[in-house]
DNA sequence: TGTGAAATTTAATGGCG
DNA sequence: CGCCATTAAATTTCACA
């Protein structure tokens, strides 16, 4: 199943994704759509699924977890399930994917200090093997891409 | 810096980012405060950037680009500096950090299919050496987390 | 900071091209 | 599908606690 989408779309996802909390009316405006129009797409494309979610992005630093780091796990046969039923336990991580290769999670963690990391660390090595880097800085962070 | 937030704020923070949607008034409503102090509150958690941006999830794979890729990439000296210049020429790529390690760049791309990645990978060797993970699935994703 | 009230703007719906 | 018109609801602003 593929979704086409024409060019109002495109603009009204593209809008979204850099504002989420825009009004119907003023995307409509920046369109050229109407207002009821615009909504009408809205609605579609989150009841198509083609949005998935409104989300909102937080500094974590700011709020006193200035350590962001990218946490790979590696797992014997498919122990990995077994985190994935604890992963609740886990805030600090705030997404996790998984993915090929010989580290079969990857897990984006926010963390106060390196003490903490070293909790978190110990904590882990209960389900697998974690291999972590430090995040320095974000280049591009949650981009549009225009499908074609 | 650190900012302290109370009980509202994090209420605030973890509505807005399950649905960044929501009204003030209906978010309001949920913790018991008033539509006009909801608002305050949550034009204040912008202006300091505790809320970075609203964005929108896209389902990418229901517009034909059914492959994601974490993509690491690993550079001579500095030259990744050359490659985020050219980043804006990849738009597939939608995310992209810089950490610590062998891999100094990790990135998300979204593919249409494996002959799509073939050609995404020649582009990259041009600037460095990629090591690419199909995303299989997405366990936790832009998850709140309450900050102590 | 929070509340409540008034004016303005949006959202939501239904009828029509 | 989109526009317009209408009603209900939300936003914005401000005075006051």
């Amino acid at each position: 199943m593929k979704i086409v989408l024409d060019e109002f779309d495109h603009k009204i996802l593209r809008l979204l994704t850099e504002n989420s909390r825009l009004s119907y009316a003023e995307i409509g405006r920046k369109i050229s759509l109407s207002q009821s129009a615009t909504k009408e797409r809205v609605q579609n494309l989150t009841d198509t699924g083609v949005i998935k979610s409104f989300t909102a992005d937080i500094d974590y630093g700011l709020l006193g977890y200035s350590l962001k780091v990218i946490i790979h796990l590696k797992f014997k046969n498919d122990e990995f399930k077994i985190f994935i039923d604890h992963l609740k336990h886990f805030p600090e991580i705030i997404s996790c994917k998984r993915i090929t290769g010989e580290y079969c999670l990857i897990a984006e963690c926010v963390l106060k200090d390196s003490a903490h990391l070293e909790h978190i660390i110990d904590r882990l090595l209960k389900f697998g093997i974690p291999s972590t880097s430090v995040q320095l800085s974000e280049i591009k962070a949650n981009h549009f891409f225009r499908a074609q």
